[in-house]
DNA sequence: ATTTATGCAAAATCTTTGCATCAAC
DNA sequence: GTTGATGCAAAGATTTTGCATAAAT
């Protein structure tokens, strides 16, 4: 099931319509081969109004469709989730965020967490560096 | 070492100005008793002019005396700093941060990057929840 | 004296909101 | 026909900048 397909399912099951605006959001989303800012959506989205643009972007990160990365410069990017929880590998050379899951990880955050007698009710992990491709192209 | 001293010698040894704003917004720093917006910040200094404000922080910031904390909202908050690496949990209650080190969760890290050919340069651990002080106080 | 920092106000960003209109159901 | 979504433009919020003045070294 294609990414706007699963969109388009999960907004009419909780009663949103099914617009053009919001298709074209998603094929924007779709086609973009990067993480990207809401500033660059709204540019390769002329004919949306902003505010669409920005109500769209809100309504898919909460129903956990696009996931939103804190980069270290406290910008933020948005990427397709690929659903679940998960943690990020950022490039800093290229940009693009790679999910993984890590059971042994949150294990240990979880060790951590009950050490310090503290109710963990979520958490993130993010990874920044250089990622494969670019350490390989790179000199 | 007070905080105030810390950040006195440390800005000295780059050649920056012990000025007076700066030792205001210091001491606002370190009065606030729990991890702070800017914008809170500002409201503490009302005869610091903005700009300083936000210039001072980001110099602490840069010279890591000041840690910048995300949080699930998307905001920033800023808290002193004890130095080196380390990761927070951060109580959805109170709001306070608790710093904390963990080798073996570091460890985790850095296998995960290793595994997929990442060149791991620095990382982010967030943990949210509430706190064991919060716990115990509420019901 | 020289150089850096400050304060102000304006500009630049970034995001949300009110509301009349339009489209989906 | 009802209800929710859109677009616009305006308002808000947040952060940065230019520049003359003031303060630290």
């Amino acid at each position: 099931m294609s990414f706007t397909e699963l969109a388009n399912s999960r907004l009419e099951t909780i009663g949103f319509r099914w617009t053009a605006p919001r298709r074209a959001v998603l094929r924007a989303i779709e086609a973009a081969g990067a993480p990207f800012t809401v500033e660059e959506l709204l540019e390769s989205l002329p004919e949306v109004g902003r505010a669409t643009v920005f109500r769209t972007v809100k309504l898919l990160h909460e129903l956990d469709l696009l996931c939103r990365v804190p980069l270290e410069d406290g910008s933020i990017r948005y990427q397709l989730s690929e659903g679940g929880h998960h943690h990020h590998l950022i490039c800093r050379r290229c940009g693009q965020f790679t999910e993984f899951t890590d059971l042994e990880l949150d294990a240990g955050i979880q060790e951590q967490a009950r050490a310090h007698g503290f109710t963990l009710e979520g958490h993130a992990v993010e990874l920044y560096g250089i990622c494969a491709a670019c350490s390989a192209a790179g000199a």
